[in-house]
DNA sequence: CTTGACCCTGCACCGTGGTGCAGGGTTTAG
DNA sequence: CTAAACCCTGCACCACGGTGCAGGGTCAAG
């Protein structure tokens, strides 16, 4: 009933046409055209999507992860344990997140606190907040290791 | 003493060369060059400095961002009230990233748990946990108007 | 001195997430 | 009917964050 044209789509999930477009070539969002003129339109629910997207990009999801979560929600309930999985993972990798954004968030608490009535500001926090944690308990490895077996 | 060739600094901080060379182009890392041999060698804050960059950037900061933190850090305490504003945006920003990774953790935690007893998982709170939020708290706006007044 | 590991510069290329434009067809208001 | 406003496809291009490669120089061990 209150189909969408692209456009009016567009504008109701705040993102531009070719946006949506784009989407629907990386599979984001199913492709519903009425062939009768050639025009997309879509329901209401593909709006709450791309609102979807948008939003889990701006928490720092790429399109691909979106793509997971996504199929997490869309799953023919047969699965089950492999989504729950999934879920788990992608909890632990949102934790990992928080706690470095927290850490992140108080270091630049005490700098602030430190900064304004003395005017002083030497040693800020932030560097030692990040980059003196042993972040993951022991050697960095090489990035991607090119032939890393029997080389 | 204990400085480092470009090789050795790529291991210690888990990047590669290239990556290295490409944070100097970027200006988010100092030239030392020694021109004796044209060389490239490194004191270990400049390792520390890396890894800083690869962490902020894990978190979801950009490195026109990171070099805004690092900046902030490196401030010749002359502009304390200038600095300090910028923290402070940029903890709102932390700030936002956390609380919504939170609504996210949450909802992935909800997920988790109806999901295993049943095996159903039919109503996926992922997609409403974001989708249905009033995030800004009214209307979208249009991503980027072309000629907002007076067209 | 030679060999191999390592370093140099510069330029081209990659994936991600779009954006813009040309060259058309459609739909709707006057 | 006509013009504006909207839609279509396809292709090129953009910024970001690197990566790879060619073509060369340097350094350390034997």
């Amino acid at each position: 009933m209150a189909n969408l044209t692209i456009g009016r789509a567009a504008k109701a999930a705040g993102v531009r046409i070719a946006t949506i477009r784009f989407y629907e070539r990386r599979g984001l969002i199913a492709q519903p055209r009425k062939p009768e003129s050639g025009y997309r339109t879509y329901p209401p629910e593909t709006v709450a999507r791309i609102r979807f997207i948008r939003q889990a990009q701006e928490i720092g999801f790429s399109l691909k992860e979106i793509e997971e979560l996504l199929s997490l929600q869309a799953q023919p309930d047969a699965a089950c344990g492999d989504v729950r999985d999934r879920a788990q993972a992608k909890r632990t990798e949102v934790e990992r997140k928080i706690d470095q954004l927290i850490r992140i968030r108080d270091a630049l608490d005490e700098l602030i606190a430190d900064c304004p009535g003395r005017g002083a500001l030497r040693a800020c926090s932030i560097l030692s907040a990040l980059s003196d944690t042993d972040w993951d308990g022991g050697e960095r490895a090489d990035p991607q290791e090119k032939v890393p077996a029997d080389a």
